[in-house]
DNA sequence: AGCACGCCGACT
DNA sequence: GTCGGCGTGCTC
């Protein structure tokens, strides 16, 4: 009478199937599985188990596969995410099994060569040199082979061809050496080392009252050394014998940030994001799985590995909204962190200069303990930002930079510094005009205007993604030259600097640089390295990457984004200036800012200017309780096809209508019409404001069941303080 | 995820 | 008349 076996498979499917354990095959729960599945065979984990029951009648398990198993916290934290996310148990599961891509992409076979013996059938002066350094009869690689010799790899290659070379494969070298946490380093500040000595007193699980958590909330200004102070909990806990993740956007991933690892472990830390694949895949997450490997670094999806003694989370950068996953499961990955840390019994550090709004609030509410750290590291003096007024220094016509920003610009460069102009803003003009007919060059698919990238000579949705060749004469009225750029992007502002400055090396960074994410990064290099006096970016610039010569920041247009309606545009917006402003005076010399701005004393800006992030803290929670917005709490639902748009609002009408919240729950939406076609989906929001221990979840499902459910097709994202629930 | 079934448009 | 588009449903 073999006993019944619950797999949960890694498809869309919400419950787990039953099969036979067949005799001889002892299962314990978290083990990864082989079995049937309709007419093919597929994976599953042993989600649950009945020893007593019969599995008579069913398909039995083909068999047990040899990669670790998944750990309890892990497996809860699937159950967890999936409820919490409104998507099927197996989906959540997927994301931590994603099994190495079979044969897809092999780690670069790492193939060694070494003399044979064997002369080779015809000598050249360049084989001659290979032969000579390759005569000691060390193995070494082909490049470095070549390398050494002085010549080409193809002279190598021709000697294996011909026998006078042999190849043997070489060991892979090991994912990541073991961090050495006492590993000599800078000392540091007094504030820090109070700091670090906060994050590593936090008080073990067991003993912490439930309500404080084991979750910190670690503030300091852009600059102030959190990095450092984080890596001693790091370090602490490596000394521990246990393991560290820290979490990272995955743009902030940096080579530089990787080094400043080595500098304070000896060794960089083994790194985990989606370009990593195939065998290497394989073998961090065994290497994560069997302890070898203590510390990770990776973007959001590292936070599903199976760690097995895990001791810190960290989450830097945590108000970045690349937490986010928009697709397939929707998830915070902050949140489940702090979900993930509570599960493991380990402590979570949430680092940022600039935290979001239900961070704050909820180290506020006591929920997360706060960690601050006032000033910068060495006493380096923050930078000094002055408001330009737009109303009054006005550019000249057809200009952006107002007089007194040229001037500091001026200024900047010939004390042989760097200065920044930071735009938010793409392309080369936002809108394109007709003076002859008016006509407005407007998105097809969206309510958007076509912005001008004069690079590409093309107009292009920056939502949808949809672009066509600039027309040469109005495609209304047929007029040539009447087609007038209106507003700046970055693309026009490096025009007019050109034109100013002509003699300075100018760059623009934006995710639109050609030549790929790999260009980008080696020219963020040369701008870090000081090879360049004016840098022209976008938010991009505004995070990862450290800029030592810099000190100016320009902000063009301080305004871009307080109107967007979006309940966080004035978040968003206070922490990209924060971070932007605080790029400057980071190395030797002392950083100031300057920002145009049209309304100085709109709230955002004015917190701003005064460098009083509190008083935005504040004055931003305030603002939402008085609109009766939540600090937190925003529901996503993803809705309908392509060309039916006026089904699909018939649909957020319909779920409008059959909103009928209990105490507890406000719905605050669907609060805006289908914002934009995302690959043949129309996005909408809702906002849902909840109370402690309202379980939203069910409460949306009941609310979707209720409704006349769109085809099949609603997606629900959910962005709410996953504390609430837990 | 795959794979089958089924219902409407455009073709040798 | 069929070929084939993908929308829907099912897999213990």
């Amino acid at each position: 009478m073999p006993a019944v076996a619950e797999i949960l498979i890694p498809l869309a499917l919400d419950t787990a199937y039953s099969y036979a354990v067949p005799p001889g095959l002892t299962l314990a729960e978290g083990d990864v599985v082989q079995v049937p599945l309709g007419p093919r065979e597929t994976v599953g984990v042993v989600w649950g188990l009945d020893e007593r029951a019969s599995g008579g009648n069913l398909r039995p398990v083909t068999g047990r596969i040899e990669v670790p198993p998944l750990s309890e916290p892990l497996r809860k934290l699937v159950d967890w995410l999936a409820r919490y996310t409104l998507a099927p148990k197996g989906s959540a599961l997927a994301m931590a099994l994603r099994l190495p891509d079979e044969g897809a992409q092999r780690e670069n076979p790492r193939i060694g060569v070494r003399a044979s013996g064997r002369p080779p059938a015809r000598q050249t002066a360049a084989r001659g040199k290979v032969l000579a350094v390759a005569s000691d009869g060390a193995v070494r690689g082909k490049s470095a082979l070549a390398k050494e010799a002085g010549v080409s790899v193809g002279v190598v290659d021709g000697l294996i061809d011909d026998g006078a070379l042999e190849t043997v494969a070489l060991v892979p070298e090991p994912v990541a050496l073991p961090p050495n946490p006492d590993h000599p380093r800078v000392p540091l500040s007094d504030a820090q080392r109070d700091a670090a000595h906060d994050l590593i007193a936090a008080p073990s699980p067991a003993s912490a009252p439930a309500e404080a958590g084991g979750t910190i909330l670690l503030e300091g200004v852009t600059g102030s050394g959190k990095t450092e102070v984080y890596f001693e909990a790091v370090a602490e806990c490596v000394r521990e014998g246990r393991q560290a993740l820290v979490l990272m956007p995955e743009i902030a991933l940096t080579a530089q940030f990787l080094d400043r690892f080595a500098g304070r472990f000896g060794v960089r830390p083994a790194t985990w994001h989606s370009g990593i694949g195939g065998k290497r895949r394989e073998r961090i997450r065994a290497g994560v799985a069997s302890g070898d490997v203590s510390v990770v670094v990776g973007a959001r999806s590292a936070l599903f590995l199976p760690f097995n003694r895990l001791g810190l989370i960290v989450v830097d950068e945590e108000h970045e909204s690349a937490y986010k996953q928009e697709d397939g499961v929707h998830y915070h990955a902050r949140d489940m962190a702090v979900v993930r840390g509570r599960l493991e019994g380990c402590p979570v550090v949430l680092a940022s200069a600039t935290p979001s709004i239900e961070s704050r609030v909820n180290a506020q509410s006591g929920r997360y303990r706060h960690v601050s750290l006032p000033g910068r590291f060495g006493g380096r003096p923050l930078p000094d930002i002055k408001a330009i007024d737009m109303r009054l220094d006005k550019p000249e016509r057809g200009r952006f930079l107002s007089p007194p920003m040229v001037n500091a610009v001026k200024a900047t460069l010939e004390a042989g510094e760097q200065a920044l102009l930071f735009l938010n803003r793409r392309g080369y003009a936002p809108l394109t005009l007709c003076r002859a007919c008016g006509h407005r060059y407007q998105c097809r698919n969206c309510s958007t205007w076509l912005v001008e990238h004069r690079f590409r000579r093309a107009l292009v949705c920056h939502q949808c993604g949809y672009a066509e060749r600039k027309p040469e004469a109005c495609t209304e009225c047929g007029a040539f030259d009447h087609l007038t750029p209106c507003g700046p992007g970055v693309e026009r502002i490096a025009e007019e600097a050109a034109e100013l400055f002509p003699d300075k090396r100018i760059v623009v960074l934006s995710s639109d640089f050609p030549g790929g994410a790999e260009r980008l990064r080696q020219e963020l290099e040369t701008v870090a390295a000081g090879e360049c006096d004016i840098v022209i970016g976008t938010q991009l610039v505004a995070k990862g990457h450290n800029f030592p010569h810099l000190t100016l920041v320009g902000v063009l247009d301080a305004d871009i984004g307080l109107t967007t309606g979006d309940p966080r545009a004035a978040e968003r917006t206070f922490q990209l200036l924060q971070q932007v402003t605080g790029r400057a005076g980071r190395g030797e010399r002392p950083g100031r800012a300057l920002v145009q701005t049209y309304q100085p004393d709109h709230p955002v800006i004015a917190a701003l200017l005064s460098g009083d992030a509190e008083r935005f803290y504040e004055e931003e929670i305030a603002a939402r309780e008085a609109a009766g917005l939540p600090p937190f709490g925003r529901l996503a639902a993803l809705i309908v096809s392509a060309e039916e748009r006026e089904k699909a609002e018939a649909h957020g009408q319909a779920l409008a209508r059959a909103a009928d919240p209990p105490p507890g729950v406000m719905v605050l939406g669907p609060a805006e019409a289908p914002l934009a076609l995302v690959r043949g989906r129309w996005r909408f929001r809702l906002l849902v404001k909840t109370e402690r221990g309202i379980d939203v979840q069910s409460y949306l499902r009941d609310w979707l069941a209720r409704g006349p459910k769109p085809r099949g097709n609603l997606k629900v994202a959910i962005d709410v303080d996953p504390q609430s629930f837990l």
